[in-house]
DNA sequence: TATTGTATTTCGCAT
DNA sequence: ATGCGAAGTACAATA
């Protein structure tokens, strides 16, 4: 059991300084070593695959160990400005009275420029993370599911193969009918897309062209929004709307540990 | 001119508690007024569209006042957890001496649940942001850019229309060559992929049928890949190599103003 | 609200 | 390293 600041309080290491001067070379050294935690008024601009600038306002920003740039504005899940792992070059300095954090990407040549005109707070922090994540329910955990109880595709279906690959792409099931009709299946997590309609046909298409005889489509997906659908019955493609919320069920009790998780 | 920590410092609010119910109760009272910041050891579990479980290590959560909940782990620029705006209902408790955070997100009805079993750091940030984000060089730009420049996809081309509507998508640009010809054209700001190749082939295909004429399509990208430059030759498409980053030349002097910035 | 398409997508995996 | 497709994609624009 463990309270704060009684444990672990070592861990941070609050950087107080009077001068930006000062400032950016204690960043200058802990950079890459730590992970350094900055909240204050800045104005950033980015120069790569886009430019953009964003003029000033109070942000978190977080430098991680792998050269990972962050920028956090007030709201949402992704950050205002951000610069991907493997940052080339890092500069810490001071210009116009002002912290200046410059970074360049070697390899994609992307730069980001993030000016603090004040600086509410500053530390580093001693991290280690080994925990890996552990997922179920992706595709690759769909499919697998399907696999086992292929009656809820077609009732007659008899998988052959999954992850087939064609000239146009991977097929995530493919199998024959009782009347021994090849059939394909795309399947999908989320509500079906235009997309997701065209590229099975795209697949249909290939084989049919391929083996010279009849290839039946089917899409797999927890919704078909009208327009998907009617795209689908136009082209003699079949929906199979499987909700897999159902499938694997939601966790009422918020699991704890993996144990339970894994249940 | 302002220096930490003097200016702002009052931006920052440290929650100090020797127990963990003390400290819940405080951070339940801020939730959504201010940004909350808690560095420390936990692991969490997410349930909805899949399920997932980390185990523990040192990681960085911030609840922001729309109610994104994020926990970054000490790589990447993605947490490695996180609870889109809209939360319906959190709580902050102490469960097994440890802090655990509850989150439901109403609209999906998923669920995040966090336990601390040592926190390093825990404050409250005072936070404002009104800066608009200006982007400049988006697949819109280079739309533009190529309805004032036309011969840059073909020397006759003269376009007639831009986000033309089709039974399949849209389609970025539409012209007609000095034989009269239909041209469609399909621009991408990253390198071209073979789902663009596909994508292309449908439009043209879709058009050919809908008009009764022949129709030429271009895909625009800055770099192809020989696996889709053969995918368009065949299917008598055409690829135009612009780099875009010689039209939109990178700024070399990091800017610092908006005013640099649009220049 | 639901659907659609873009993205500095990011990320992981296969070649 | 590059190519390729999935993602709890997130997010904005649109109908």
């Amino acid at each position: 059991m463990a309270f704060y600041p009684q444990s672990g309080a070592e861990r941070i290491t609050f950087l107080k300084s009077d001068n930006f001067d000062e400032l950016s070379k204690k960043l200058a050294k802990a950079f890459g070593k730590k992970m350094i935690n900055i909240y204050g008024e800045c104005q950033a601009s980015f120069d790569g695959r886009i430019k953009s600038f964003i003029p000033w306002g109070h942000r978190v920003i977080i430098l991680k160990k792998d050269g990972s740039f962050l920028m956090h504005s007030t709201e949402g899940v992704k950050p205002v400005n951000w610069q991907l792992p493997g940052a080339g070059e890092f500069s810490f300095s001071v210009e116009d009275d002002q912290l200046k954090i410059y970074t360049l990407r070697t390899k994609t040549k992307e730069t980001m420029t993030t000016h603090f005109r004040a600086i509410h707070l500053v530390f580093l922090y001693d991290a280690y993370d080994h925990g890996t994540l552990n997922i179920y329910g992706s595709e690759a955990d769909l499919v697998k599911y399907l696999t086992d109880h292929p009656g809820l595709i077609d009732e007659t279906l008899q998988i052959t193969q999954t992850e087939y690959e064609t000239p146009v792409g991977f097929i995530d099931i493919r199998g024959v009918n009782s009347k021994g009709e090849t059939i394909i299946v795309e399947v999908k997590k989320r509500a079906a897309t235009p997309e997701d309609g065209h590229q099975l046909k795209r697949y249909v298409e290939s084989l049919e062209e391929k083996d010279g005889q009849k290839i039946w489509g089917y899409l797999v997906a927890p919704s078909f929004p009208s327009k998907v659908r009617n795209y689908l019955s136009e082209n003699n493609l079949k929906a199979v709307e499987i909700p897999w919320e159902e499938i694997f069920p939601t966790v009422t009790k918020p699991t704890t540990t993996l144990d339970d998780f894994l249940e």
